[in-house]
DNA sequence: TAAGTTACTTACCGATTGGTAAGTGATCCG
DNA sequence: CGGATCACTTACCAATCGGTAAGTAACTTA
């Protein structure tokens, strides 16, 4: 029955869960621990510290959404890029998890140049971005900066979506998204539409 | 010299830019107290808890958003919407601090309908919305999310530019923001390029 | 001048925090 | 069979957490 799961995989899934949730100054030891029906000392048994374990939940997550461009086909960059987009939208509205943690760790990373996880996956969106027409007499910072609107606009959506239906009721929020992927479509093609 | 400023005025500033920092969790009442150079005892004094310290910067946070939204004027809805947001990003830019809080509140607040002290913002940002061309013959929810869009476009951009001025070195990523206004203007104008 | 009121302070509390040290039972390997 | 490794546990720690209680010095008002 259960697939015999690595256990600091488990606890990573669980810590995961958690941290996007509540952030990491929201999250205890002893609160994943409790989640994987353990004492803390197991969880720190794997990851040193709870800086260890936030960040290696921070390196996975990076590993995940990088390979999600790189299975992403299509025949132009464009068209790649907008697939890729409609494939996060989707995924990240049906589970906001992975949009929670990665706004989480922009809010809490300063100002200061620190390492920065995920700015593989960043430097991977910017390049297929400026081989497409919106950006493709752009510089390397306005294409970075129209990428980080969309990939905003669709986070926080996606962050949202929960609440809003709590507010408004449970109207069904996922039926938006084919609307807002639309618009998408339209910036990154230089408002061309085809 | 000191503007002689409220007590309890002083410390909801120091707070807010603790709570925008690090986050509810990520504050204790020691450091807003430190940061103002008094016991936590005396930021207790003026509100009786953290939660309500916190409740009170949000609500002060919302009242001054909604303040912005009706201080913009324009002939029409469309106009008056996409000076606000040219408006609102500029300033956002300069100060990403009140754009943090927002992201914050809207990761902190769960799934539940808590009642949510940013409601009567986004409230006043919808009617302005179901006024423009983009949204005229859309049902609120799809205007509510096309908002969501544009906002979390601006806050995701406003948020991160300090990182990645800090990545990529100092270049000045505010020059970009007039092309992503310029973006938010076709989208709400329903791509009808005037 | 006496009585509040304001704006704090010191003293203290139990609970929780991240983390260390030392041990234990089960499983694997030669 | 015996040592090593794995996956934990119990025990413990100083520091910090939010919050209460009681007192105090300065200022305001009747």
């Amino acid at each position: 029955m259960s697939p015999k799961l690595d256990p600091a995989e488990r606890y990573l899934d669980l810590a995961t869960t958690r941290f996007s949730e509540l952030g990491f100054h929201g999250v205890s030891l002893a609160l994943v621990a409790k989640d994987a029906g353990v004492t803390k000392q197991a969880v720190l048994h794997y990851f040193r510290s709870k800086e260890r374990l936030y960040a290696e939940v921070l390196n996975r997550l990076a590993l995940r959404l990088l390979a999600e461009i790189d299975a992403t086909l299509a025949p132009t960059p464009a068209q790649r890029l907008i697939a890729y987009f409609n494939a996060y939208a989707a995924s990240a509205i049906a589970n906001p998890e992975d949009a929670r943690l990665v706004v989480r760790a922009l809010l809490d990373s300063d100002a200061q140049a620190r390492s920065w996880p995920l700015k593989p996956y960043l430097d991977r969106l910017t390049e297929l971005a400026l081989q497409t027409p919106r950006w493709q007499s752009a510089s390397r910072e306005e294409a970075l900066a129209g990428l980080y609107q969309l990939i905003g606009a669709i986070q926080y959506f996606a962050i949202s979506a929960p609440t809003l239906s709590g507010m408004y009721g449970k109207t069904s929020f996922d039926k938006v998204q084919g609307a807002l992927t639309d618009d998408f479509r339209k910036v990154i093609q230089g408002f061309e539409i085809p």
